[in-house]
Parts: structure tokens; sequence; C-alpha cells
DNA sequence: CTCACATTGTGAAAGTTTTCACAATTCATT
DNA sequence: AATGAATTGTGAAAACTTTCACAATGTGAG
């Protein structure tokens, strides 16, 4: 017996995880317009890298592809839906129902397969107990009953930085396993949590750093 | 004389800047508390990091700390003001006044030192010629008049993706040199504008994937 | 004044990610 | 069938980023 001590799945990096999502997203794209095969350089294309690497990241997929004819598109695809777990399929709270939360509402009920944001939490009572681009509305207060119930393993945050970390702390404790954090405040959690975080005014301010000094192409990419 | 011929101006890496910024925008939250001096190790708690990358990123804008009492605080941010180009001063555009757009209007708004967007644009006309949250919105057609009057050099995309590479080459014709990309589609443009992604959907694909599988430390960050 | 200590600044090591470059393979055409 | 052109898969090099570790240096206590 004894487990059989697998060869240590080859952990994949973030980075990757990340590309591998952006050539679904391109894939979903080619199947609908009916495309047979895609070559790496044209994936590279529509998605702003390289060839080589977007055959280097296929390749921890084991993906594969035929010389001088590419890889075919539907098969990539459902290698990349596999590998990636299925979109729609996961679940996620939203907690901060402000200026950035109803237009991440509007955005979530808009995507086609995309990811679905089932259940809403906020501190005001004028926001909660009714349903927003379909929806619900909790007030925080009922945030690890709903969680639970539910069974939500990944959550948004979108509530003032002061309130970030509280709110993280709750939905950790209720089962959350992954975060994306809107909030410009860095989130203290166990490391079985995984964190993501969107820092727009970072962002804006890199962009103005390379806009007024010479700059630095525009390469790599996404947050 | 001759030119002193600069010991080829140290080029500074993408995270690093945008590290810098995290440090401008903590002191100057402990600036406003009256704080006198910090360790690197208290701004590595409050960003996220290690206490040798805070080092090493201030090593690069040549601030300098005592042994012992750390950094001043108000020294400290006046270096990283003026090495960032004050915030305040750039005039930021905005593309796109749809549930997004919207939402960064009314958060350039409340920012207190923040960026400050100073004209939105858009197609639809019941979006344009009106002020909202302080900013006066145009019609798209008007795009490079106005932008070259204000000589704006910033700009934020939030349009469908379609429609995200003719607005970028716009914008570049009109004398924008640092776009911040909100649509999921890659831009193509010369390499004298500096583009920065901000893909969420993408984000939320890699928190769904590492919330799944096992975690992968919640290290690195941002946008 | 001297000592013990906490902390900076930084060269060098370690680690990670991207790019290069090329053999192997497949397909279309003759 | 044989040739040539295009493309994959991948080891190895290059480039880049982070971490380590420690000498140098102020600071405050005694
Ligand atoms: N609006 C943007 O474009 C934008 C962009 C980038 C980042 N952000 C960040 O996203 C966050 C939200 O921004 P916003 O513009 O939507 O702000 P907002 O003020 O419009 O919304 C914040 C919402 O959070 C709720 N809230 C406050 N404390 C809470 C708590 N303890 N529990 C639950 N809900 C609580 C408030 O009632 C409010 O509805 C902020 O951290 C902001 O810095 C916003
Ligand atoms: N809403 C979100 O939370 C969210 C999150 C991440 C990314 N995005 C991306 O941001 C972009 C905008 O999202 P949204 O939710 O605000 O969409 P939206 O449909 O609400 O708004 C888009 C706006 O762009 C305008 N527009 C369309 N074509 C234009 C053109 N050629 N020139 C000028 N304006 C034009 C439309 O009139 C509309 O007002 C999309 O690319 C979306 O994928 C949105």
């Amino acid at each position: 017996m004894s487990a059989p001590s697998y060869p240590e799945a080859i952990l994949i990096s973030e980075r990757t995880i990340g590309r591998l999502a952006q050539y679904r997203r391109i894939l979903t794209e080619l199947v609908r317009d009916n495309l047979e095969t895609v070559h790496s350089h044209q994936l590279a294309l529509r998605c702003g890298g390289s060839a080589a690497q977007v055959r280097r990241d296929l390749m921890v997929i084991g993906a594969e592809g035929s010389p001088n004819k590419g890889y075919k598109c539907a098969k990539l695809l459902a290698s990349l839906a596999e590998f990636l777990t299925q979109p729609g399929t996961q679940k996620v709270a939203l907690v901060g129902i402000g200026n950035l939360g109803r237009a991440l509402l509007s955005y979530s009920h808009k995507q086609q397969p995309g990811l679905l944001i089932v259940a809403a939490f906020d501190i005001a009572p004028d926001k909660t107990n009714k349903v927003i681009d379909g929806c619900r509305c909790f007030h925080i207060d009922t945030l690890e009953s709903v969680i639970k119930e539910q069974n939500i393993k990944v959550a948004i945050i979108a509530v003032p930085g002061e309130a970030a970390q509280l709110v993280a702390d709750r939905l950790a404790i209720a089962g959350v396993r992954g975060i994306v954090n809107f909030a410009p405040a860095p989130l203290h959690l166990p490391p079985s949590v995984f964190v993501e975080n969107i820092d727009v005014t970072m962002s804006l301010e890199k962009v103005v750093y390379f806009a007024a000094k010479g700059t630095q192409s525009e390469r790599n990419k996404s947050a």
C-alpha cells in the first residue's frame, strides 16, 4: 500500500495559470467562430505574448498540437476547461455593494460562461434584502450562514480599505478559500487562502510614471 | 561641456515602480498620523512584502534611512512624490462611461490626493454632454480635440472589448502616452505608449483555480 | 564613554520566468 | 515517393526578481 507518492504534482506558476485562463477565453471565441485549428503564434497575437510562451504554457497541461497544423481548437478548449475547472460551476460571493460592487454585479450577470456572483453583502440596510442584476443582496450579519449554506469558496472584496481585513477574516472562517481584493490594503490570512489583489490606483500610478518617462515596452501583462 | 553622458539612467522595473506607489500611499497615511519615522519591516507589513525588498526598492530612488531609527516619513514621502511625479498633477481621460466607467469616476472624485479624471468620453448620446461626479462627459467624436486641448497624457479604457483597439489607436494618435486597459483584449500600439492591462476575469479565474487546488501562498501581488 | 543592539545598505546567491534555438514531425505538392 | 516549408515540443541559456546574510552605522542604556 502506501499512498502512491505522486511525482509531486508539478506546481504551476500563478503567471501561467493566468495565461491559461486567457487562452480559454480566446479559444471560446475561436470555437464559436468555427475555427478548426490554431497556431501558437496566432494565440500569442491575440493575448499579447510570444509564441514560445504559449507553447510552454500549453505544455504544462499536456496539450498536443500537430506540426504544421497547430492545435485543434475544440480539443484544446476542452483540455483547458477541464484543467481550470469548469466555468459557471464556481459560485462567487461579493462583499461591498458600492459603486464598484454594482459594476461587478452587472458584469458577472453579462459574462456568457463566466463566473457567477450568487450572493452579495453590505452593511448598509438600504442596499440589502433586494435583488440586483439577478443577485440576492444580504446584510453582512448573515455572511457566515449564507456562505456556508451555499458552499461558496470564492469571494470578491469591494469594501473600503478599513473594513477589508475584517471582512477577509470572516470570509476565511466561513470557509472561503480564494479572494479577489479590490481594497488598497494587504490582507493577512492563513496561507490556505489564496489572495489576488487588484490595485487600480497602483496601476494608474505605474502608467503615469511610464507615460512621463520613456516607456518600458508593453510586455507581459494583466492584473 | 558636452552632455554629461549620464550613467545611463538605471532603468527601474515595472514591479518596483508599482511598489513605490504603494509605499507612497502608506507614507501619506503615516504622515497624516504624525508618525516621525518608519522601519523597513513596518512598511513591509503594511504592503505585504518583505523588509529586504522594501529596502531594495527604496535604494533605487536613493532614499536614506538611519540605522536603528529607520526612515523619516516626511522626507521619504517627499522623495517618493518627487520621483513618481506629483499626484493630482496628472490629468486622466476615461473612455467608456458604462458601469465600470461610472464607478471609476466616483472613485477618482473621492481619492484624496489621487489622480484626477478630467474628461470622459462615450459613444452613447445619453451619456454625454453632462457632468458626472464633477467630470465633464464628451461625445467620442470630440476625443482628439479635447485630449489635445487639455494636453492629457494618460487614459483609462473601459469600453467593450471590440471597441478597445479602435479607441486605443485614437488615443495614441491624440498624444496619450499611457493607458490603463480594462477591456479583455490586448492592445497593439507603438512601444512609445505604455499599457497596463487589468483583467478582472483572469484574476477571478486564477483565484478559482488556486482556491480549488492547494493554494500557492499569498505572496507578491497586485495588478 | 563604552557597549550592546537594532537597523540600514548592498554584494552575492538563489530562485523564477522568459526567450532562444533546433531536432523532430507533419503536411502539401510535385 | 521524395522534397520543402511550417510548426511543435523542449533542453538550455539568458534575463530578471527576490532573498540572504553581513559589514557598517547610528542609538540609547548604563
Ligand atoms: N470605485 C472604483 O472604481 C474602485 C476602483 C478601485 C478600487 N476600489 C476600491 O474598492 C472598494 C470599494 O469601492 P467603491 O467605490 O465601490 O466604494 P463605495 O463607498 O461606493 O462602496 C463601499 C460599500 O461597502 C459597504 N461597506 C462598508 N463597510 C462594510 C462592511 N464592514 N461590511 C460590508 N459592507 C461594507 C458600504 O456600505 C458601501 O456600499 C474600496 O476599497 C476602493 O478603494 C474602487
Ligand atoms: N463592469 C465591470 O465590473 C467590469 C470589470 C472588469 C472589466 N470590465 C470591462 O470593462 C469594459 C466596460 O465594462 P462595463 O461593465 O462598464 O460595460 P458597459 O456596457 O456598462 O459600458 C461600456 C460603455 O462603453 C461605451 N462604448 C461602447 N463603444 C464605444 C466606443 N466605440 N467609444 C466610446 N464609448 C463606447 C458604451 O456606450 C457604454 O457606455 C468592458 O470591456 C468589460 O469587459 C468591466
